[in-house]
DNA sequence: CAATTGACTCGGT
DNA sequence: CACCGAGCCAATT
C-alpha cells in the first residue's frame, strides 16, 4: 500500500510520534528510515512544524551525537533538556549522556526494511 | 523569480 | 584533530 502516498513530512511525524518515552533518536536515523538518508535537514524542518503537534515529542529527536541542537526552538532555553531529564534521560551541556543507550532505532524497533 | 538559510550528516584535506 | 565543502529539500526573504 502506498505508504509513500504520504508526504515526507507526514512520515516524519508518524515515526517521531512512535518514539517511546525515555528514548531518543536522530534526524538522520528517521530520514534514513524514510529512505532519505541525506535529508536529515528535512526532518529538522518537519520537527519545526511538529512544534504545533502535541503528539510529536520533538524533544526526543536530537542530532546523531545526542546533542540538543534544536533546543533553541523550544520555549525558554532549557525546556528540551528538562523534558528529556523528566523522562529519565541525563543531559549535560546540551548533550545526552549514554545517548546510544537511549537511542531508539526505527529500523530495529519498527522492524526496518525487509 | 533568485538567493539565503536551516532542529543534519559524511567525507576529504 | 580541526576545518571545509558537498548533498539534501523546503521555507522564508
Amino acid at each position: 500500500m502506498n505508504s509513500d502516498n504520504k508526504n515526507f513530512f507526514q512520515k516524519v511525524y508518524e515515526v517521531a510520534r512512535l518514539i517511546p518515552e525515555g528514548r531518543v533518536t536522530s534526524y538522520g536515523a528517521i530520514a534514513k528510515y524514510l529512505g532519505a538518508a541525506r535529508s536529515a535537514r528535512m526532518v529538522g524542518w518537519a520537527m519545526n512544524g511538529a512544534g504545533s503537534m502535541p503528539e510529536i515529542p520533538a524533544h526526543r529527536v536530537v542530532n546523531k551525537i545526542g546533542l540538543l541542537t534544536g533546543k533553541h526552538h523550544f520555549d525558554g532555553t532549557n525546556l528540551m533538556q528538562q523534558l528529556l531529564e523528566n523522562e529519565g534521560i541525563t543531559v549535560v551541556d546540551n548533550q545526552i549522556i549514554d545517548f546510544e543507550k537511549h537511542f531508539w532505532d526505527p529500523f530495529k524497533e519498527l522492524g526496518g526494511p525487509a
